[in-house]
DNA sequence: TGCAGCATGTAACCTGTTACATGATTAG
DNA sequence: CTAATCATGTAACAGGTTACATGCTGCA
C-alpha cells in the first residue's frame, strides 16, 4: 500500500509526536515553538494541511473535544496503519544521499526509536548512519585538503565549517553508538 | 525594487558561483555534483528553472555559445544588478532565526562574501555568527540539562546531536574569527 | 477595555522532486 | 556501434511560507 504521505520532515515528526502522545493541532505547534523541534515550521499553514492529509491517508485520526463550540479542538492520535507506518518510515535503510541532504531526517527518524523498534534494529541503523558519516567526513576532509588551498578565504572557511559539523556528527554516532551498546542485555556483557 | 529573487538558496547559490566564473546550466549542475555544494540539487528541474527566473529579473544573463544546434550551450553572467543584489543578500541581518532553522544560508552568504563585500563587513556578519551560534547552542544545552533526563534514550540522543552540532559550529566561528582578524593589517582592534 | 493566548483553518505563491523528452558528440 | 557525457528543457505533483480570517476565554 506504499503510504507515501511520510515524505516531508513535517508529517514524521507530527506522526511520531502524536504516537508518543496525542495532541491537538494547536498543541503540536506549541511543541514546535517551544522545545528543541523548532527547527520545524509550527506555522498553521503548515501543520494543519500536514494533519488533514494524514487523516485522509488513515494514518491518524481525530478526537472532537468540544463539539459545542465555533472551531472544537480535535485531539488526534495514530491508528494502528499509523504506528505501521510510523515504524516502516523508521526502518529505511541509511544511504549516502540521506547523510548528505537528509541528515535532519536521519536524526528526526532516530529520535523516535526507542520504544518503536527494537534495540538490535537501532543498533543497525546508528552503525550505518556512523560508517556512512565518517565516510562522508573523509571525503570532505579530502576536498577541503585538495581544493581548499585555492579557495578564497570565506568559501575556504565555510568548507571547513561543513569538515568540522560532519566529524562532531560522526563522533557524537560513534559515542551514542558504545552507549546504545551497553544499555543491550544480549550483545557484550551480561548485565 | 526589492529583487525577491534570491528567496531560495539555490538561486542564492547560482548566482554566487556565475559571479565568481560564468558557466552554463550544465556546468553548475556539474559543480554542483561533483564539490561540496552537492547539499544542493543538480537536477535540471530546479537549476533551468532558477536561471530562467533570474535572468527574467535581470541578474543574469546568458550568451549563446552555438547558435546553430538544435540545443545551443548558454553561457550566464550576473549583470550589475545581479551584482548589486548579491551583495545586498550577502549583507542582511543575522537573526537566530537564521540560527536555529537557516544555517545553510548563513553559511552559504559567507561563503561568498570575499572580493564582495569589505573585510570589515564580513568580521561583523561572523561576529553576530558567532554570537547567536554560542547564544542558542547554550540554550539547547540547558534545554538538554533540564528535559533530557525525562527523555527516551534515542530521542535524548538526537538532542544531544543538535547541541554537538552547534557547538561544533560556535567554535569553528571563533576560531575562523581569529584568523580573520589576522588576515586584517588596519583593524587590529580587538573588542 | 484591551491584549495575549487558545484554536482552527484557507488561499496565493514559490520552489523543489521526479520523471520524461530530445538530440549531439566523443571515447572505447 | 554503443554507451556515456554534453546540454537543455517541460509537466505533474508535493509541500512550505506568508498573510489573512474567525471567534472565544482569561486576566490586568
Amino acid at each position: 500500500m506504499k503510504t507515501a504521505t511520510l515524505g516531508s520532515d513535517l508529517s514524521l515528526a507530527i506522526l511520531g509526536l502524536l504516537t508518543i502522545r496525542p495532541a491537538s493541532g494547536y498543541g503540536l505547534r506549541k511543541t514546535f515553538r517551544a522545545t528543541a523541534m523548532r527547527a520545524f515550521s509550527a506555522s498553521p499553514g503548515a501543520v494543519y494541511p500536514a494533519l488533514r492529509r494524514l487523516r485522509e491517508d488513515g494514518l491518524i485520526e481525530g478526537k472532537v473535544e468540544r463539539p459545542h463550540a465555533l472551531r472544537p479542538r480535535e485531539v488526534f492520535a495514530p491508528t494502528r496503519q499509523g504506528r505501521r507506518a510510523l515504524v516502516g518510515a523508521l526502518a529505511e535503510p541509511v544511504t549516502r544521499e540521506d547523510v548528505v541532504r537528509r541528515m535532519d531526517r536521519l536524526l528526526l527518524r532516530f529520535s523516535f526509536m526507542t520504544g518503536l523498534v527494537g534495540e538490535a534494529e537501532t543498533l543497525a541503523f546508528l552503525t550505518r548512519l556512523a560508517e556512512e558519516t565518517e565516510k562522508y567526513y573523509r571525503d570532505l576532509a579530502d576536498e577541503f585538503r585538495r581544493s581548499g588551498p585555492g579557495l578564497p578565504f570565506t568559501g575556504r572557511a565555510a568548507l571547513e565549517q561543513g569538515v568540522e559539523s560532519y566529524r562532531a556528527t560522526a563522533r557524537w554516532a560513534r559515542k551514542t553508538l558504545g552507549e546504545l551498546r551497553k544499555r543491550m542485555p544480549s550483545k557484550g556483557a551480561v548485565r
